[in-house]
DNA sequence: GGCTTAAAGTACCAAATGGTAACAAAATGA
DNA sequence: TCATTTTGTTACCATTTGGTACTTTAAGCC
């Protein structure tokens, strides 16, 4: 039993269309190995998801940090994300973490300790970001460092969570532009 | 068998959690009546989730439609908006109806072309404020009335999801008001 | 070969899901 | 008063859920 394998498609599986709706029964169908091998590999349906969850992370979730540290000045990071957001193919279905974040309460324990340790270094990630850039001068005062940070994941959420549901991606980057303006106003 | 209260019951199971996590036989229990009662008012679980999201769109969401009807200005009506979004006490557990919307996939057909409905009658709405707005001078070009009113949908969409989710309301307003301040920009 | 040990699979478990057939009680009509 | 329809209940159905005891297969090793 290739256990990466395993991960992989319970990954996509748990992606495509949301973790809830994905059995346990179904990933050791899609493939192809016995239930208690997937038992054996991963503890309960909770270590599932939680595995799945750390290799997205370090899969996918990664990019996103990568954006946010990469040292490049507001507008070209805010340019970055919302490139990342509407129009990443890899987003094409939505992002499986803010896809569990949505479901919270219907996760195990572990996967929802795992689900807010993400949540919480992606909130410093964008603290961070922003004090850099108030510190250089780029952004304006009247908003704290907090709230704009909180602002900035919310709307990078809400414009993935739209992609998963169709919404047509120029219209998405429109309206991400739109509600990120507010950085970059005069 | 009370129709009437058991519509009630229902409802407010599905608001306060999420509908996807309330059983009919969970609803049976509460409402102490026997589950065939239940199906010959109702026919399917479908059919009542249907007659609560009718029944919670006369009760609750009219109230939104009739800020946007009030016809009071631009300025005026987003506060109003604002205040019924991060504000009001009735949507602390988040919006049934965005909770369904959320979940689409897992509605019946019946429920789900009547959320669609909701969603399009909604939109429309918004377009029909923005618009009168603009006839109005009160709101700038550059953006069209459209991908406005999208925005502004899931602008307070976003906001009571997040009350939903036991953020901090005084954040959430900071937030929605940050949003919608580009509909007033100087 | 023969023996041991680890991996995999078969076949089950109890609980919960949405839904219904069959039957008793009560209201309604003539 | 008697027959009929409505209302409600008990007890079940098949299916799916997460999870596991037990048996079979395969790989090492001497």
């Amino acid at each position: 039993m290739d256990t990466e394998k395993v991960l992989d498609i319970a990954m996509t599986a748990y992606w495509q269309t949301d973790p809830a709706d994905v059995s346990v029964n179904a990933i050791t169908q899609m493939a192809g190995i016995s239930k208690p091998s997937l038992y054996r590999a991963f503890g309960s349906e909770d270590g599932l998801s939680r595995a799945v969850l750390d290799r997205y992370a370090e899969q996918v979730l990664s990019e996103m940090f990568l954006i946010l540290h990469g040292g490049k000045g507001l507008r070209r990071t805010l340019d970055a994300l919302i490139d990342f957001a509407s129009g990443d193919p890899r987003m094409e279905t939505g992002c499986l973490f803010y896809k569990m974040r949505a479901g919270k309460h219907r996760l195990g324990p572990d996967t929802l300790a795992r689900v807010e340790e993400i949540d919480a270094a992606a909130q410093a990630a964008y603290v961070a970001f922003l004090q850099a850039a108030r510190n250089a001068g780029e952004w304006p005062d009247g908003l704290s460092v907090e709230a704009g940070a909180k602002y900035l994941g919310e709307q990078i959420a809400l414009a993935i969570t739209q992609r998963a549901s169709g919404e047509d991606p120029a219209r998405i980057r429109e309206m991400l532009t739109l509600a990120l303006s507010v950085f970059t106003r005069p």
